[in-house]
DNA sequence: GTCTATACTTGGATAGAC
DNA sequence: GTCTATCCAAGTATAGAC
C-alpha cells in the first residue's frame, strides 16, 4: 500500500514462506531470517503472524485481479468474458488455501480477516464486473433487464456465496483437498440464465 | 526388514508426512495422528524422530535401488545401463534432500545415521554394478583391465564422492536447490575413459 | 504395547533498553 | 526502528501407570 520497502521485504519473506511451508508450518523466525530482521522487529510492521499473512494474500489477490481483469478482457465475446471472470475468482480461492495449507480450523479462525480484505478488493470488483456487464447490455447478450451495477452485486455476491459454500459444506478435516468444481458449475449454471 | 505392520504403519505415517511438509517441519503428532497412535508410542517402535526419518528414507532408497537395477537392465547397451545407473544414485540424492528440504546444517547433523544407511545398502549395489561391468568387460566395452569386482568399488567410491561433494561445496545456506548436475557431468566425465 | 504425566526446547508474542 | 529479555503455548523426549 504505502511505500515501505522494509514491510515490502517482510512480505515479500512470508509470500515464499507461506507457498513454500504453508501458514501453519511457518515460523515468524523463517520469515524474520529470509527478511533480514529480528523475529521481534516484525512486531513494529504487523501485529502479529496472522496480519502479516493476511497482508500477503491481499498483495497477491490485488495483483491476481488485475491479472484477471486483462486475461478476461482478451476473450472476444463479452459473455465469455463475464464466465471467465466470474469462475476464476473462485478457483483462485480454491488455490489460496491449497497452497496455504490452511486446515479448515485455521480458515475459520482466518475468516474474520479474510472480510477485511473482502471489503478492500471488493469495490473495484464490481466496478469492473459492471463494465462488463454494461457492454454486454449494450450487444444485447443479457437476458434479464436489471441495470448492471445492480446485477453486478447480484452476480459477486453468489460467485462469494458459492466460494464459501464449498468451504462450509467441508466436514471438519483437511482444506488442501476442497473440490470447488461443484461451485463452478453453480456459477455456471446461474449465469447461463442470465446471458442470452 | 521385519514383519511388523504397526512399525510399517508408521513409516508409511512418516514418508507421507517428511514428503510434504520437510524434516524440520513434520512434528511427532503429525506422523502419530496418521498412524493412529499416540506420539509417545512412536517411542516404543523408534528411539526418536531422526530413527524414524532413516528407516523412511532406507526403504524409500531399497525401492528406488530395485527399481534403478530393472531401468538399467532395460536399455539394450552396457555402456549406457551402467551409466544410467552411477548417475542417477546421485540424482536420487539430490531429490531425498530437496523432498524432505533438508538444511545442509540438519543433513550433517543427520549424517553419522546415513552412514548405517549406506553400510546396508552397499554391498547389494556393489554387487549389482560387478555384474554389469563384468558383461560389459565380456562385450569387450571395458577400457581398463581391472578385475569387474575391484573395478565397482572404485566407480562406487567415486559415485558416491561426487555425491557428497556437492553438499560439502555449498555454502552453509539452504539445501533444497543444491545443483547436482556438476557432479553428475564428472560422473560421465570418468565413466567415458573406462567404459570403450 | 499404549497411554498419561512431565521435563525440557522451540515458536508466538510483549516489554523495554538503546 | 531494531534488538535482548522474557512469558506462555506447543513440540521433542522420558518415566511410569495400566
Amino acid at each position: 500500500m504505502k511505500d515501505n520497502p522494509k514491510r515490502d521485504l517482510i512480505l515479500q519473506a512470508g509470500s515464499e514462506c507461506f507457498a513454500r511451508f504453508g501458514y501453519e508450518k511457518t515460523t515468524l523466525d523463517d520469515i524474520g531470517k529470509r527478511a533480514g530482521l529480528n523475529k521481534a522487529s516484525l512486531y513494529y510492521y504487523f501485529k502479529n503472524k496472522e496480519e502479516i499473512f493476511v497482508a500477503v494474500i491481499l498483495q497477491e489477490t490485488q495483483a491476481f485481479m488485475a491479472d484477471l481483469e486483462t486475461k478476461a478482457a482478451a476473450y472476444p465475446d463479452i459473455r465469455r468474458q463475464i464466465r471467465f471472470y466470474l469462475t476464476e475468482r473462485i478457483r483462485r480461492y480454491g488455490e489460496v488455501i491449497h497452497l496455504t495449507r490452511l486446515s479448515l480450523e485455521n480458515l475459520r479462525s482466518l475468516e474474520p480477516m479474510f472480510e477485511v480484505l473482502y471489503r478492500d478488493t471488493k469495490a473495484g470488483e464490481i466496478a469492473f464486473l459492471t463494465g462488463l456487464l454494461r457492454r454486454a447490455s449494450a450487444d444485447n447478450a443479457l437476458a434479464v433487464t436489471e441495470p448492471a451495477a445492480a446485477l453486478a452485486e447480484h452476480l459477486f455476491y453468489l460467485s462469494d456465496a458459492l466460494k464459501h459454500q464449498t468451504v462450509r459444506k467441508a466436514g471438519p478435516f483437511v482444506a488442501g483437498e476442497l473440490d470447488f468444481n461443484p461451485a463452478i458449475a453453480e456459477m455456471e449454471y446461474w449465469l447461463k440464465l442470465v446471458l442470452r
